[in-house]
DNA sequence: GTTAGACAGGTCAACGGTGACACAAGGCGG
DNA sequence: CCGCCTTGTGTCACCGTTGACCTGTCTAAC
């Protein structure tokens, strides 16, 4: 009931407990707590008397407090295991994120950010995790024999990938997309529009999206009864520069190749800066299929045509598992479908 | 000593506590606090038993009881207050927010990350802060009159600013770069090249940045005495449609300029597809600087020269700035310098 | 041979909630 | 009319740490 008006120093004010909202309401600490968590068995009359209380004093229940003896902390943790560089440059990443902190949002839970690098930060993620910051996972990039999988679950801290976990399949909780069938359908485009020599340019072969786009990519081909050659598969890591680099090569082993299906947006832009230098018009001469439809898709001249991932949905889609799995359910793992967009790039 | 088996649903194993730590080294509760916070007065024999038992337990230290007592979370927050599209289609964003969890990091501290659109938002922000969840605040685009900074200083809690915080400059502690002088240098190497009618390309007059780089620019006409044109400006919003957009304007109004200087890489972007539409090669007949140092930068044909932004000194200098707030001081902003990086393109 | 420190380590009351339990009062069927 | 159930509310132990306080030893100075 006194202020305290902080001098110097950063003032921390004394912010009201539960037992101040009790006295201002003239009834006891367990009432009060009861309307906080929903009000069952509480008098019409004691339940305005509270939330008066509480609009009085600007009480706002302590989060620690209660933490401590709910054991939850109603906390989510994004965690990036690998190098982060690969996730600070990826376009998809400020995506992700921003569909994940709506949709936890939503719940009001806040969003930890975690990012494990090296083994130290490994560590730290680990400790950051048992210390009960968190109560469950939302996993990126989780290659196969990924360690931070394994401590999550031996820490019983249920978790939710984004794209098939590699050797994880069974354990994890995951949404992906079907990788396979938007490169079959990017793959089928390019023939539907009459293009015979298509090549493809690869993620690593060891991320789920860099096999099965290539899975597709053959299907396709397989469909139309077209020839396969390993001389039209080139493989990059799905930055730009890679992508520069592998076009120049199909280049120069294919130099009648007329369309390419490129894993991801950011590698066809630089298929397309090869393209351009080596004389080429897109798509007259060479067709473009990227993969994503990340902004730089609509930002490249001319603009990609492009395989479009559901991000909202596949955000969603995480938080939804995961809330799941929270909630003690073992939800099947989500494919998204993506759908193909097409502008002028073919 | 027991173990727990879950069985069926999300396995919750129980934590060991600082209880069983002290049973097992056979000293008191008391003694592992002392141990777990810097070991003083503490006998070598009893630290060696009790790290012993730590290791052999697996405990770590419960983070809501300790922040109970404490009444220090030791999270800090990262706040985009503001449209959030503008925040995760900034390239710059994943770069800040990679610097500043890597520099916590090193201290220890997760980060919340917490976004603040609507008023619902954030009402949920303030919530959040509110319900202890965070120590301190990294603030991002603090412009005038931002409720959510008089809220934090309300509830005081530290934040600092990443960039002059205006309307804000006394109660926040800040981060920013030197903006005007950044465009005084890119503008005065485009002289120092031979061009005469150089444009510029503003970013909104409502940031710091858009402001203060127009009066770089403006600086470095005046003192090689080049008379100002207000047909050479223009004003973008610093994605690269606006950017586009706006060198399409410009060449209209002055189809003689040669050179323009652009007050963000995404628009110096934009700008050098408008050239090319129009004709004009890059830097050839027009040279272009772009501001930031972005990987779009690298990434444009031909790459841009640019000013860079020093984003690891600058979350690196954020981070110690809030940790001195949090220690009780009252640090100065600090004021970084920018560096100008020539490439091809001027 | 005292006595004052320094040092090690034990004890215990908080921190701010929750939830199991006790209990009183009123309603109701037998 | 009585026992039983329902409903509203108070009580209090407990969640896992910390840190202030206290006690007991050992050391060194006088």
């Amino acid at each position: 009931m006194s202020g305290n008006a902080g001098r110097g120093g950063p003032q921390r004010r004394v912010r009201p407990t539960i037992e101040d909202v009790a006295a201002e309401a003239g009834v006891s600490r367990g009432t009060v707590s009861r309307v906080l968590n929903g009000g069952v068995n509480v008098s019409p009359t004691a339940l305005a008397a509270v939330n008066n209380a509480i609009k009085h004093t600007g009480y706002v229940v302590n989060h620690h407090a209660r933490s401590l003896v709910t054991q939850r902390s109603q906390s989510i943790a994004f965690i990036l295991s690998e190098p982060q560089e690969k996730f600070f440059e990826d376009p998809n990443f400020p995506i992700l994120l921003r569909g994940c902190t709506q949709a936890l949002a939503e719940h009001d839970m806040p969003l930890l950010l975690s990012i494990a690098g090296g083994a130290e930060d490994r560590g730290r993620v680990l400790r950051f995790i048992a210390a009960g910051h968190i109560d469950g996972a939302l996993l990126v990039s989780t290659h196969a024999g990924n360690p931070v999988v394994d401590q999550l679950s031996e820490l019983g801290v249920p978790a939710v990938a984004c794209g098939t976990p590699l050797g994880h399949e069974h354990e994890l909780a995951y949404v992906s997309i079907n990788e396979a069938e938007g490169a079959r359908q990017a793959t089928a485009h390019l023939i539907g529009i009459g293009r015979r020599r298509i090549a493809t340019l690869t993620g690593p072969m060891d991320t789920p999206g860099g096999r099965d786009r290539l899975t597709g990519y053959r299907d396709a081909l397989a469909s139309a009864r077209l020839p396969q050659d390993a001389d039209l598969v080139a493989h990059g890591d799905y930055t730009q520069f890679s992508g520069e680099a592998a076009m120049a090569e199909l280049l120069e082993r294919r130099p009648d190749l007329d369309a390419v299906f490129v894993a991801s947006d950011l590698m066809a832009v630089g298929a397309m800066a090869a393209l351009s230098r080596a004389g080429r018009a897109v798509p007259r001469d060479v067709a473009v299929v990227g993969f994503d439809d990340s902004p730089s898709a609509l930002a490249a001249r001319p603009q990609l045509t492009t395989v479009r991932q559901p991000w909202p949905r596949i955000s969603r889609e995480m938080v939804r598992l995961l809330l799941a799995r929270l909630d003690g359910q073992e939800p099947e793992p989500v494919i998204l479908p993506t759908e193909l967009v097409v502008r002028a790039s073919a």
